[in-house]
DNA sequence: GATGGGTTCGGGTACGTACCCGCAAATTTA
DNA sequence: TAAATTTGCGGGTACGTACCCGAACCCATC
C-alpha cells in the first residue's frame, strides 16, 4: 500500500550526475546557464532512467497558468449544433482548470466573415498559449493558422480540416466517407430507381465541407452503379419558409423523388416540409443529434442521423492542446472520429 | 499569465477558524481529534468559502497509493473480444498511475466458473481499494458483490449488470435495447415474410445477457408486426466445426432462412459457415468489432455488427473508480454505453 | 493541589518540481 | 595583472496538502 518508494525524479538524476537539482532542472526545461558537457552528461541519465516528470509537483510547483482560446461559431437561433462542441470544450476545461489551465471562448456569426476575423485578432493579442478553433472560413483560418505558427501557439481545428496547415491537430469527421455512409443508408430505404435529391441549406459562401460530403455520396451511387438520377439545390436562406418554398419548386418540377439526403443538421426543415406536405414516404438522410432531429427521428419522418460526436471533438481538442502543452506529449495531426448511425432505436443512448 | 492569487485553501481557511492547518486537515478527512465546536466552525468558513482541495497537492503530499483490480476473462483462443475492455483499462491506468494510482489485472476463465471464484478471493486478500469486473457469472457475482460491500471496497461491473447490487456503477450496454436495434437492422434486409434464425454460441452456462438480447430481438418484430417466424438455436461447443454442425442441421430443417442474428461475437463462425456453403444471400448481423467479424464485414457476408464500445467500457470503468476514489465525486449508477451501428462503410473510423 | 489520562490542537517536515538569488570559477577587458 | 564580466552551478524556498510528533489543555481522582 506503500507508494513505490523507487520512484526516480530529479533528485536521483541530480544524485547520479553530480550536481544539484536545479542544474537538473535547467536541463529539463532547456534553459541557459549549464556546460554542454554537463548537459550531455545529464541528458543521458534522463534516458536512460526513462525519466517521467511528476505533472501533479510541476505544476503545483509552476505558478503559471496556461491560457488557452477557443474559437467556434455563435450559437444562433437557426441551429443550436455547437452547444455541443462547447459543451465538450467547457467539461474538457473542467477537468483541467485543476492543474492551471484556463479557458477563455470567443465566437463568431457564420454569416459573417468579419466577425470571424476581429475574433481572431481578439485572440492574437490576447496571448494565449493554444487555440482550438472551427475553420469555418477557410482562406481566413488558413491567414490565422499562419500567424499562430509564427507565434509558435498550437492551434486545433475541429468540425473541418483546412489541409496542408501547422496545425497541432485536427480533430473531425472524415467528411468524403461520410457522405458515403450516408449514400449508403439511403439506399436502404430505396425501392426503385427513382431520382435521390441532395439538400444544402446553407448560408455560408464557403462551401468546403459541403463539397466533400455530396463528393462521397456520388461516389457511392457510382460505385454501386445505382441508376438513380441524383439531383440536387442550394439553399441559402436558412429559414423554413424559403425551404419550404425552394422544396416546393423541385418537387413541381420533379415528381419522382424518392429519397433526400441533407448534407448538415438543418434536415429537420426537411422534414417539416415533408410532413407538412403529406410526404413522410420518401426516405431521409441527414446530420446531427439535434432536439429537433430527434423528434424527426423519432416519428419516422428522419431515416438516419449521421454524427461525428461534436460534444467530443470539443472536449478532446481541448485535451489535445492540454497534452502537448502540460504533459509535452505528442498528438496525432490527424484524428478521425467516428461516422456514427442514429436511428430511432438506438438514439437513446447515443453519446454526443 | 499569473495563477489566479485568490485561491483559498486550508491555510485561508485556518487562518480564519484562529487554528492550525493541522486542525482544518483533520475535519477535511473527518478523523478524530477536534472538539464539536470548532470542527463546526470550520465546516462553515468550508461551506462558505466553497473550499476545493487541490487534487495535485493531495495526491502528491499523501504517501498512499491507490490499488485498483481489474477482474476479466481471459482472452481465448476462440474470441479476442476481452482484449479491448483490457486495452481500455491499460489506457486509464496509464493516465491514472502518476496520481498515485495502481492496477491488478487478474484473469479467469470463461468456461470456469471456480477459476472465477478463486480470483475473487484472491482479489478480496489483496486489500484492494477498488475493483472493475465483468459479472460473467451471476450468482458468484452476486457474492462476490456482497463482500466488497461489507469491506466498503467500490465495484464497478462492465459489460453486463447485476441488478439490485450495492455496486458503484454499471458501465455497459441496455441488453434489450440492443437487441431491439439488431432486429431494426435485420430487416433492412428481409425480403419477404420467411424465417428469422437467432443463433447463440457460448459454453457459458448463464445466459442471463442472451435472454435479455433476445427478448429486444422479439419484441421488435412483435411490435412491428413482422410476420418471420423466429426460430433459434443454443450451440455450446464453440468451435468450428460443432457450429457448422449445428447448422448445417437447422438449415436442412429450414429451407426458408433468410436472415440470421447471432448473439455475440462469434458471428464470424456463422459468416464462416455461410461462405463456405455459398449462402452469402442470406442477411447476417451480429456484435462486436473483432478483426474477423471486420473481414466478413467488408467481403460483405455480414451486414452490421453492433458493438458497445468495450474499450470505453474498460476506460471509464478504471475512471469511474478514479473519480470515486480519488476526487471523491460521484459517480452514476448505470451508465449504458451507445448501441452502435457498424457498417462495412463506416468501420474504417470506429472507435472501439 | 498535585497527578494522571484523555482530548484537542500546533509545529514542522515531506511530497517532487520550479525558479530566484547569489557565489565561485572562467573568461574577457582594460 | 587587476578588474569587470560572463558562465556554470548550488542553496534554498515555495507550491498546497498530509500526517507525524509532541505540547497544551481539560477534567477527574486522590
Amino acid at each position: 500500500m506503500e507508494k513505490d518508494n523507487a520512484y526516480l525524479g530529479v533528485k536521483e538524476i541530480a544524485r547520479r550526475a553530480n550536481v544539484s537539482i536545479a542544474t537538473v532542472d535547467r536541463v529539463l526545461h532547456n534553459r541557459t546557464g549549464v556546460s554542454e558537457k554537463t548537459k550531455k552528461k545529464i541528458n543521458d541519465i534522463i534516458k536512460e532512467l526513462d525519466y517521467q516528470p511528476n505533472i501533479l509537483a510541476s505544476r503545483l510547483a509552476s505558478r503559471k497558468i496556461i491560457s488557452l482560446a477557443v474559437l467556434i461559431p455563435k450559437v444562433s437561433e437557426e441551429t443550436d449544433f455547437w452547444e455541443s462542441p462547447l459543451r465538450g470544450v467547457k467539461r474538457a476545461g473542467n477537468e483541467v482548470k485543476r492543474y492551471g489551465v484556463q479557458l477563455t471562448t470567443f465566437f463568431f456569426d457564420l454569416n459573417d466573415k468579419d466577425s470571424f476575423q476581429t475574433q481572431c485578432k481578439l485572440i492574437l493579442d490576447a496571448d494565449v498559449n493554444g487555440v482550438l478553433m472551427s475553420p469555418s472560413f477557410l482562406e481566413e483560418a488558413k491567414q490565422f493558422s499562419e500567424a499562430c505558427h509564427k507565434q509558435k501557439i498550437p492551434l486545433v481545428f475541429i468540425d473541418s480540416n483546412v489541409p496542408d496547415q501547422h496545425n497541432l491537430s485536427y480533430i473531425g469527421p472524415h467528411l468524403f466517407q461520410s457522405g458515403y455512409v450516408g449514400a449508403k443508408l439511403l439506399t436502404y430505404r430505396l425501392k426503385g430507381d427513382r431520382k435521390v435529391l441532395v439538400v444544402n441549406i446553407s448560408a455560408e459562401t464557403d462551401n468546403y465541407n459541403y463539397l466533400q460530403i455530396e463528393d462521397g455520396f456520388r461516389s457511392y451511387f457510382k460505385d454501386q452503379k445505382q441508376l438513380n438520377e441524383i439531383i440536387r439545390i442550394d439553399i441559402r436562406d436558412t429559414d423554413y419558409l424559403s425551404v419550404a418554398r425552394h422544396l416546393t419548386q423541385v418537387f413541381n418540377q420533379n415528381e419522382e423523388i424518392e429519397a433526400i439526403f441533407v448534407t448538415n443538421s438543418r434536415v429537420f426543415s426537411v422534414a417539416k416540409f415533408l410532413t407538412n406536405s403529406n410526404r413522410t414516404d420518401i426516405a431521409l438522410v441527414g446530420y446531427d443529434f439535434l432536439k429537433e432531429n430527434i423528434d424527426f427521428l423519432n416519428s419516422g419522418v428522419i431515416d438516419f442521423l449521421i454524427c461525428h460526436k461534436p460534444e467530443e471533438q470539443g472536449y478532446r481538442g481541448i485535451m489535445a492542446l492540454y497534452q502537448n502543452l502540460v504533459i509535452g506529449g505528442t498528438v496525432e495531426k490527424i484524428h478521425f472520429m467516428p461516422i456514427d448511425i442514429v436511428t430511432r432505436e438506438n438514439q437513446a443512448f447515443y453519446q454526443n
